[in-house]
RNA sequence: GCGGCUGUAGCUCAGCGGAUAGAGCGUCGGUCUUCGGAACCGAGGGUCGGGGGUUCGAAUCCCUCCAGCCGCACCA
């Protein structure tokens, strides 16, 4: 089905043509109509006319028969009012649609959303929470939208650090460093590590040879290194569960994956005469950039010792991602501090040929997470807020919560409740502000059953719910006609149409944040209509259209929570 | 110094070049003998950091200044 918005909007469109091909009618939602097109004091401007007359002109072209009335008012505004017939049938058709009204892609595209990318051997802390929400629920917003998603944990694996670890490995006895690092004790592991690396001289050098035997592919070596992965990668599964993240293993592929492929990189880069030598490393200068003396800026793709910078296996990656996985669009949902090296590896991978200008690549920035201080969060000894730490602390709060509103479920049902809202509330606090700014995390304030808060939502769903339970049988639509006579239920009937502008808006702008705004505006819209119109001491028609609003406002939010990641329990 | 991001109500935040800048929390007042009160309705509260400019129209675009955060060559 077309959606309301895009009824009026090909109507208005076909009347802006005859003045001018392609002109914008800035059709938005509004308080003085239902609707308002905005686009004709601009055009007005363009072809030199007064914008009362275009406004008379486009309202006598445009067929809106059926559609909408319309009204110009002020210097050109047009305001419209949707036919009631238009919104019958408009809500008619989302009964039988599990999609509400929103399109899927005719085109699916392949995505390639890089997320997450925790550390091996390190704990997953507040610092990976945004990366992780962020991506998972552009992924699911893709899916969602109809395209084909490959999602890319690109986890820190390799490197330096990796020589002492290993040799702490062997101090400990594989059995009992893989028992530790299995319970998720991963920090103190890796402190351990440090600790000894710093004191100890000789296991310095051990670790030293330990790099150099892992990076030349000695199999014992690298057997260790993998027990290290492996133990790594199940704790973080199992984060992503309690998150209920949808990344899986197959999409760890961490910095290690791209090793065989980087010398090609040089090579490349270096038939394609881009290569630079400086101060004995191997450099890409892409224009543009400078540094703090004003001096061209490297990106450095191989170490003066050799070794391989990041920006290798950064472009490595890409290629692959180009050539071997089809990507029409790469997405990097990455903190906002790597900006500056992301920018000049897309241009060196766009210098060198590797990205094609028909693929999209886009650094989803986001901002960082405070404490109440406003400063960088961490704990009150200035650690790193572990991820399941913060998990557990808002599933204990939950719980209370619930215990001290009289829950009646039992102990079982009652944690994996808790549980759900817990991760509602986190996850919205962080999708729910606009991405690239930073937000204060207030645990009391995103787990409050008041407010613009994720177990808001759920509360409001799960109170439709429970209209439907309390109807002791089986509801279907049947055949439904909306009236809409009463205005809390004609106002709750625009929000349910204008879910696909709601989806829509926010997924090609990339901010979830703008969804969230759509279902909060949604269950409000709900709030008002439940408190002013009874739904089952209502009769006949009048009791089946409410049910029907309801029945929509249920699936709604659902869906909408669904694609950002977060549950819509049947009853709380 | 250069580059990027930010500055909107007491607090936390929305705001897509459009009409009177909106929510949530908090405050004050009200509703309803609760289809789940974790509710609803209303009030108060604003030099949109300052100053210029573009425009019929600027919180939104441009310039400049102030304040804050982040990045700027071999750790990823």
């Amino acid at each position: 089905m077309a959606s309301t918005y895009d009824v009026l909007l090909a109507r208005l469109q076909v009347a802006f043509d005859t003045l001018e091909v392609g002109a914008d009618p800035v059709l938005r939602t509004s308080d003085r109509g239902d609707y308002q097109a905005n686009g004709v004091m601009a055009l007005a401007k363009r072809v030199g006319r007064a914008p009362r007359e275009v406004a008379d002109e486009i309202v006598g072209r445009a067929d809106l028969e059926g559609v909408a009335s319309v009204e110009v008012a002020g210097p050109g505004f047009l305001n419209l009012t949707l036919n009631p017939k238009l919104l019958n049938d408009q809500l008619v058709a989302l009964l039988d649609d599990p999609r509400l009204g929103v399109a899927s892609a005719p085109a699916p595209s392949t995505v390639i959303i890089d997320y997450s990318a925790p550390n091996v051997a390190k704990e997953m802390h507040v610092g990976h929470l945004r990366s992780t929400v962020i991506g998972d629920a552009l992924a699911r917003m893709y899916r969602f939208a109809g395209h084909r998603v490959i999602a890319r944990n690109h986890v820190g694996d390799w490197g330096t650090p990796f020589g002492m670890l290993i040799e702490h490995l062997l101090d400990l006895g594989e059995d009992e460093a893989a028992a530790n690092l299995s319970i998720g004790d991963l920090d103190s592991f890796y402190r351990a590590a440090r600790v000894k690396f710093d004191a100890d001289d000789t296991f310095k050098d051990r670790s030293r040879a330990r790099v150099v035997a892992l990076q030349s592919g000695d199999p014992e070596t690298r057997r260790l290194w993998r027990i290290l992965v492996d133990q790594s990668i199940a704790y973080f599964d199992r984060v992503y569960g309690h998150l209920d993240v949808t990344l899986t293993p197959e999409d760890v592929v961490g910095e290690s994956y791209y090793n065989h492929m980087l010398e090609e990189v040089v090579r490349d880069l270096d038939r394609r005469g881009l290569l630079v030598e400086s101060d004995g490393a191997l450099c890409v200068f892409p224009p543009g950039f400078t540094n703090r003396d004003g001096e061209p800026l490297p990106l450095i793709i191989q170490k003066r010792d050799e070794g391989f910078g990041y920006a290798a296996s950064d472009l490595a990656a890409i290629r692959d991602r180009v050539s071997a996985l089809h990507a029409d669009e790469l997405l990097y949902v990455v903190g906002t501090p790597q900006a500056q090296h992301l920018e000049m590896v897309f241009a060196v991978a766009r210098l060198a040929g590797w990205l094609p200008d028909r693929v999209r690549c886009e650094h989803v920035t986001f901002g960082n997470v405070l404490g109440p201080d406003r400063k960088m969060f961490k704990t009150r000894g200035g650690e790193t807020v572990k991820l399941v730490a913060l998990l557990d602390e808002a599933i204990e709060r939950a719980d209370l919560s619930l215990l001290r509103r009289g829950s009646e479920l039992k102990a079982k049902q009652r944690v994996h409740l808790a549980m759900q809202i817990a991760r509602a509330a986190i996850k919205y606090a962080d999708l729910s502000t606009e991405r690239q700014h930073d937000y204060v995390f207030d645990l009391d304030r995103m787990i409050a059953f008041e407010g613009d808060t994720g177990p808001y939502l759920q509360y409001a769903h799960a109170r439709l719910r429970s209209i439907f339970r309390r109807l002791g049988e089986p509801w279907s639509a049947g055949s439904v006609s909306f009236s809409l006579g009463a205005g809390e239920e004609r106002h709750l009937a625009l929000g349910l149409l204008a879910f696909p502008e709601g989806f829509e808006m926010s997924f090609a702008a990339l901010q979830p944040h703008r969804l969230c705004v759509y279902l909060f505006d949604l269950a409000q819209r709900f709030t008002a209509f439940y408190d002013a119109c009874p739904v089952l001491s209502s009769v006949g028609a009048l009791r089946d259209e409410r049910l029907a609003l309801c029945d929509l406002t249920a699936r709604t939010l659902s869906l909408g929570l669904s694609v950002l990641g977060i549950d819509a329990p049947e009853q709380m």
